[in-house]
DNA sequence: CCGTGCATGTTGACATCGGGAACATGCTCT
DNA sequence: AGAGCATGTTCCCGATGTCAACATGCACGG
């Protein structure tokens, strides 16, 4: 009983994607209905049978955008080669934090987009709409299930820094709040190097700042 | 020679304070020319003998929503009673981290403007207009002067930087870069707790976050 | 002391956008 | 086969940013 084929097929999915793709460009402000209904050769107001307002169109693209950078993130830990536990631990979060301020330097439009979108975060997810039978199909790989194998960010840092708790890199009692200090630290800077003040920075001068604030949060942990 | 009365008086000045007052609800988006034009009392359109386009006096709306950020960083600092050095430097830190995300939570439109407009921080500044006599107007305070009594948040920062420093509190060798380390912690709580998915984040969590982010911040300097 | 010039503000128009209402179309189920 | 409803379209509106042409009044040269 899926949500099939009527006259376009996939309206919903289509929009989205486009949505990601104007986003990836032009940031937020790019996602616009007309501009998203020409792209799937629909016209505009098609959008409201899918889509409360704009605001709701730019939250399911801005949870694309954030499934990019798990991607991105889920990529770059899985190329950590280490052997001490504790070793690898370390560089697996400095994977995360590098992914991180990577995708909001490369990435801007996208980086920007991930965040405009409302849905917060801790506390409300999983309302579990129980899907059932997990269909055949080449998954598309777009929605975020909250298993094992999720690119939702906020989890995925939650678990590097389980695992530095867990091989004794990080003290057990500094555990809450942690994902707090890490997530800030690279967020911020990544905000600031894309939007903020920090806009124009040298090359070199982001090298530094990248280090100092990736090197400041394994200290502060 | 200064810019003085011709129909209006000051009518770049009266725009930008308009702008901020309606950025103070509204955020960014709030700040519409013709908004702007309807509340100093003049039509839309009017805009364009002060400023190039939206952005342009978006820009300088965001400028003043920063120049509120650093005086309440000024009035945090300036309250901390403290008489050790050392306990003092640390005191005013930890003020103006807290200043910086109070700043964003309580002021939320006027932190999103802050952070909306260009006017990229490090390199440009002071190109200098040669301002000659400062007139004995009981000052708007409105214009940020580079000296002494700056209320450049950047500036600020990196003054109590230098401050931790010189009581040796943070060695030396750390000090570089180590304006990126706590800003992008302190900024990366706000952005996050403002727009970002931790907006719903429940008051006590709230606490938590800051008090983590804070001591994070401290401990990676 | 007067008139010209330019800075300043106004009016009108246009394209684009988000959104509402009424209408058309074609799956799907009885 | 026919009815009903989800899906998509068309027409419309107000608001917005921006351009072009126009009006106005202060300042400065004669």
């Amino acid at each position: 009983m899926e949500k099939r084929a009527y006259h376009h097929g996939a309206l919903r999915e289509a929009m989205v994607e486009a949505g990601v793709a104007l986003a990836r460009t032009g940031g937020p402000s790019a996602v616009v209905l007309r501009a998203v209904g020409r792209r799937v050769g629909v016209s505009h107001n098609a959008a409201y049978r899918h889509f409360a307002d704009r605001e709701d169109l730019l939250a399911a693209v801005a949870a694309g955008c954030m499934t990019e950078l798990g991607r991105l993130m889920l990529r770059r830990t899985a190329e950590v080669r280490e052997d001490d536990p504790v070793q690898r631990a370390w560089s697996r979060l400095e994977a995360i934090g590098r992914a991180y301020i990577d995708f909001a330097t490369t990435e801007h439009g996208w980086f920007r987009t991930a965040f405009s979108g409302a849905t917060a975060h801790p506390g409300a997810a999983s309302k579990a709409d129980g899907r059932s039978d997990p269909p055949s199909g080449a998954g598309s790989g777009t929605e975020a299930g909250a298993g094992a194998d999720t690119t939702d960010p906020y989890v995925l840092l939650g678990r590097q820094l389980d695992e530095l708790v867990a091989v004794g890199a990080v003290p057990a009692e500094r555990r809450p709040g942690a994902h707090y200090a890490a997530w800030s630290a690279v967020h911020g800077l990544s905000a600031l190097l894309v939007d903020g003040p920090l806009r124009e920075l040298p090359e070199d001068e982001r090298r530094l700042a990248a280090d100092t604030v990736l090197a400041a949060v394994a200290r502060g942990l």
